[in-house]
DNA sequence: CTTGACCTGTGAGCCGCACACAGATTTAGG
DNA sequence: CCTAAATCTGTGTGCGGCTCACAGGTCAAG
């Protein structure tokens, strides 16, 4: 199976396959006629792997240094444990930012509902920006 | 004053104004004794805009754009509200994928406190990632 | 006058792809 | 069987918003 096709199969993008192929998560075997990429069941599971991973917040340097372990007839799952904990961690924080973010973009939308529009002053850039307060109501 | 210093009052890094200065948002002026950037109060404030602006989710590009409609002589106000509305739909939208990875990694947390670590057994990397189900309970 | 803190510009690295390009290959239609 | 169009290939570049490294110039304190 080439890369297209597999693509479409998992609903990725061919590009995302041949990165995952470049950085070397993935190593299919060459087609001798043409020279093109084979990927067969073994690449296939590997991807679906990679996907479930990342949609559990594991980077592509985790999920690398997991099949490195893996590979090496080691036990993976301490390490993954370890990285998921790291990572949730790390997923807070960014929500949380994502969070106060949002907050303060609904507060904008609120309260310029009420605010003019203003003629440039010389030293003012926008009025709305620059006279928006962060504070909580 | 010079660059780390602004950057030690506006508790940002040093580096972040030079990157500010090098695509072009703050334009200080060279002391002539040592070609050195010169910050000045201009300087700051605009910094300062930049600044309340990424807080509410500007990009730097919008703004930039802001910048050179204000620096026209225009009003930026209708600008600006636009690129919010914009901006504040990404934001939800991420948000709502942050939101969706967290509970996926924290129902992950919570699901492999009583699986037990495996064996590699050939065509598994790891069961816990292959085993999880990212369904509702 | 030396030491060490600070400054400079330039360039590369991060992450996870998306996109552009030019040339090779495959497929469908006549 | 032939051609045209679709699809494939690898390589390289770009994105955002910085951060860090480097090699060298400048400056203040002792």
């Amino acid at each position: 199976m080439r890369v297209a096709q597999l693509a479409r199969e998992l609903a990725i993008s061919a590009d995302t396959i041949r990165y995952y192929t470049l950085i070397g998560l993935i190593k299919p075997k060459r087609n001798p006629a043409n020279n093109y990429k084979e990927y067969r069941e073994e690449e296939r599971r590997r991807l679906q792997f990679i996907l479930s991973a990342r949609k559990l917040g594991f980077t592509l340097n985790d999920i690398k240094e997991i099949i490195r372990e893996a590979s090496k007839g080691k036990m993976a799952c301490p390490l993954v444990r370890q990285i998921l904990e790291k990572r949730l961690q790390e997923t807070e924080q960014s929500f949380n930012q994502q969070s106060a973010l949002r907050k303060h973009m609904k507060k904008a939308m609120k309260d310029w509902k009420n605010k003019p529009n203003q003629e440039p002053n010389g030293h003012e850039i926008c009025h709305l920006i620059e006279g928006f307060s962060f504070a909580n109501e």
